[in-house]
DNA sequence: TGCAAATAGATTGTGTACAATGTAATTGTA
DNA sequence: TACAATTACATTGTACACAATCTATTTGCA
């Protein structure tokens, strides 16, 4: 066991996550592509189809993103008419984010992606609940620490 | 079961992946200013430590990274005195990526990276091999996939 | 052997990510 | 109740990612 073994990429944790996210990210694409949105765009709209209005903020603690990230991204969804961005009257510094009608009709377009990517992860659905539980245990980490 | 349970964000398994890695890279940041890595830098070095000299299609083979992402990454590596590029005599398409003597040096402080790093992941030794498992059993998949 | 196809990298364009900073609105408290 | 601290979002700057395209080599085969 010599001092470097902990630098060798296949010891290595956060190495095949990175990957195996960018990965079946990639594969998302060309489904992604028919309905005209990027994966960030997508799980934007994933958030919103199930609670219709939420301000930048929580949706942001959904997504782990910033408001860095998520006002352009934002801006783009708005500008594709499927969401709508209004200062929430009570709290002018809050932003409400609110589903339109098109972005609802998309659901049902994007209904059909996840049943085809469900063909690209080889895992049972015993090892599928155990990765799942396994990665919220750590993001649940992350969420106390700070 | 409504036919839209599958768009809900916590059903999806690639979520939890995406905000895993990302969350794990933030908390790489700290480390890696110290010695003046970014993740991507970090990761490329880590397979030149390994290897010591390998192509750009070699490394982004080892990485999953394409050359669109590695040309700049290796240039700012070169620009840093890590590493070399020259072209390959036998076959000049081809990009050789060398480490210097400064960039070998470098590896004594990388390499105290990673224990500080174990502790951001409250999984146990268990867990944490069998993550890396169905991790690895997926990045598997893709690379037959193509 | 000549030339079409394949290969390795580089370049370009778009879209995130995120730290750091800026701005406007709101809150807590001396 | 002024005003410092906090909060929510926007902006700026840097660094990936990756698809699409381009260039220079090399290979395969008619």
């Amino acid at each position: 066991m010599d001092k470097y073994d902990c630098l060798k990429i296949e010891n290595q944790l956060c190495f095949p996550l990175y990957a195996c996210s960018k990965e079946i990210i990639r594969h998302y694409k060309p489904f992604l592509d028919e309905i005209d949105l990027t994966y960030t765009q997508y799980i934007a709209m994933m958030v919103l189809w199930e609670k219709k209005c939420l301000s930048v903020k929580e949706l942001g603690s959904c997504l782990y993103l910033d408001s860095g990230t998520l006002t352009p991204v934002l801006k783009k969804l708005e500008a594709k008419g499927y969401i709508e961005r209004k200062r929430c009257e009570a709290d002018e510094r809050s932003l409400n984010v609110t589903l339109t009608d098109e972005g609802e009709k998309l659901k049902d377009s994007a209904a059909e992606i996840p049943p085809k990517m469900g063909s690209c992860v080889n895992l049972s659905q015993e090892e599928a609940g155990e990765l799942y539980r396994l990665l919220y245990k750590i993001l649940g980490n992350f969420k106390d620490g700070e």
